[in-house]
DNA sequence: TTGAATTCCTACTAAAATAGTAGTAAAATA
DNA sequence: TATTTTACTACTATTTTAGTAGGAATTCAA
């Protein structure tokens, strides 16, 4: 049950760009990958997934890079994590992938209990609580 | 952030001899493995980790096989859990294994809060609700 | 007393997931 | 137009998970 770097390095993405907030200028990678000590080429990777969240502007090109599009106080770190591909669910009968004995299945609500408890403290933590 | 099979299956084994409480008899992995169609050599593996929980007592040679030795409902799901070796800490900094960064870290919080809240989730649930 | 059933022990292997790396194309701007 | 940056595709290495194999030790029942 360990989240992994790509859970936890989307975060640090994130923080980065919640700490530059309020200066209004678009932050590469590159200045994360420097400042983290994480390789710029997992950080891009990283940021593939990340993308499909919607939380940022993008800018290619010279002094370009990403910018949040709501203030840190309105993304909330389980959106985070599970855009950054990491499953949060923790059988894998509870996202798609269905289980012939699901219906009489004993521990599938133990499971499901368990997934919705984690998901709902993430989902209580905001961006703005970690920087 | 998935529970593997090490977790599911310890839980299997342990479900079995609950519903096999009452019968004051002792029941083989043999036995468990045909029920619940997982490998004996798997389910013996297992076993060694299970072992450590000091959950049950143990009868080697023929009629042979595993005991509780307290009632289902004294049993937690979280001790069944973490007995079979599955770590219910969210990263690894958490066990053992220091991190340098650890006293500056600003998500050591988040993580050891998340491991905490799923360590009491599964506390607070007993075999005897999933038999 | 012997054969079968069972736990116990050690070692090996296969498959899947995680964690990266490499190279290059496309876009933007100073 | 050179440089910086994102975007895209493909590959590789490492670690974890999942499982197999073979046999020794123990116990009991026939």
């Amino acid at each position: 049950m360990r989240i992994s770097t790509k859970g936890r390095y989307a975060l640090s993405i994130m923080r980065n760009l919640a700490k530059n907030y309020k200066e209004d200028r678009y932050i590469s990678l590159k200045e994360i990958s420097d400042s983290e000590n994480i390789s710029l080429k997992y950080l891009e990777k990283i940021m593939i997934n990340l993308k499909k969240g919607d939380f940022f502007y993008v800018a290619k090109g010279k002094d370009g890079g990403y910018k949040l599009n709501r203030k840190p106080e309105e993304y909330s770190i389980g959106e985070i994590i599970r855009a950054a591909d990491e499953e949060l669910e923790v059988v894998s009968c509870l996202k798609g992938e269905n289980c012939p004995a699901k219906n009489k299945c004993k521990t599938y609500s133990l499971w499901k209990d368990l997934s919705d408890e984690i998901n709902n403290f993430l989902d209580s933590k905001k961006l703005s609580d970690y920087i």
